[in-house]
DNA sequence: CGGGTTCGTGTAGCATTCACACGAACCAAG
DNA sequence: CTTGGTTCGTGTGAATGCTACACGAACCCG
């Protein structure tokens, strides 16, 4: 029973579409070890700083994003060796921003084929992915990668860039509709020599997880 | 950035069935603070010992139930306050037992109307419960609950007292047995003066959740 | 005012889900 | 050995939900 135990830091997964393509934020590490590498942007907690708010610091410090992202926690990782310079404790966080919230210092890469990282880093972001194609299935979260307001249009490229396929247009949106998680607000888009587009509003911000037979895929 | 991080625990939520009600296995603490409350079974990891390792050798130690559990990590809190003795982490883990594993020193307590938890106990036994609650409706993990051979009705009266209603016998077992996770071995059980009963077992301990348009309930 | 492109909408066939009832197997007791 | 009581085990039809599919509307630009 010890009086102290290993460092403990927090670890993100940052996730944002860019062009249609899902993009997670990642540092290059200037010191050693790993120099050179790609990491998860992260940092230590301080004393008596909850997890949870040490977790939206660093996404505060170390990427500009405010405060209105999507997070929640992913993974406790605590493994001998994840660390060469010693033992060490890693709470990762699960984080969904959208274009409008920019100004990163690191660069966002494709989910798919990012490069090698370092640490355990390479783990939690396996696990990080994981975690967003179920929330595709489930849940409202793939919402958070939007701007408000949005399209119909906008959303179903969401979840067809999450999903990795297309989806029927009459029929996604009879389901997305049917959830009741959007409310339609004042105004049309229009871009270009095309007929507007209706826009929307996430309803409530909190209500993710859909309960009442709410598989939403497959179609 | 700190050297050392705050003392690192594992605490374990263990669920099993007694007599068709889900409960869950507490300790009476002996010491102050909370001297004489109820709490989650727990400890603190060693040095250089892995987190889930801790898990499963607090489970060994404290509750005498051998290694052929589930147990998932449930989540991680870090709060000050949590405990009046100073900052800590808590890993916890979520665990099924079948009534084969015995030999606790705790007591099962009706996870329903369990008392008031010491430290952030209640906090944690809330997510457990939840946490069931979602795996009953998309996994196998429930069958956990049971000792290898059970029968088809064994089986849904795990179901109804996870989900808490009644299921009807011929849809629950066309859907159970589509899943293709169980298989049929040699011989019946019988008791009492009844048709005696087919035996099961699990197809395979690691396929829990159910991909591919697994939804097993609702009915 | 015509062309090009996106927005927005309904229906019919198919698959899945749900509701529902009764004979079979067994043991115990008479 | 027959009867009674209880659990085990099974099929079908109705309703619901899912999928596939095509075309007019709205707009801007040239």
């Amino acid at each position: 029973m010890s009086l102290h135990g290993p460092p403990l830091r927090v670890d993100l997964v940052i996730f944002g579409l860019r062009e249609e393509s899902l993009q997670v934020l990642l540092w290059r590490r200037g010191d050693a070890p790993y120099r050179g590498r790609w990491t998860l942007p992260g940092g230590f907690v301080r004393e008596a700083e909850p997890v949870e708010e040490a977790a939206r610091r660093v996404l505060r410090e170390k990427t500009g994003f405010d405060e209105e992202v999507y997070i929640e926690q992913l993974y406790t990782f605590c493994e001998p060796g994840m660390d060469p310079r010693g033992p060490l404790v890693s709470a990762t966080y699960f984080v969904v921003v959208s274009p409008e919230q920019t100004s990163p210092d690191g660069t966002f890469h494709p989910a798919k084929d990012a490069p090698a990282l370092a640490f355990h880093h390479d783990q939690v972001l396996r696990k990080g992915v994981e975690r967003l194609r179920t929330k595709a299935e489930y849940s409202t979260v793939p919402l958070r990668f939007l701007e408000e307001p949005f399209t119909l249009s906008d959303v179903q490229a969401v979840y067809e860039a999450l999903l990795d396929r297309a989806l029927d247009k009459r029929n996604f949106r009879r389901k997305i509709l049917a959830l009741d998680a959007l409310t339609e607000v004042e105004g049309r888009r229009r871009v270009g020599a095309h007929r507007p587009a209706r826009l929307f509003e996430l309803k409530e911000r909190t209500a993710y997880l859909l309960k009442e037979r709410g598989i939403l895929f497959p179609f």
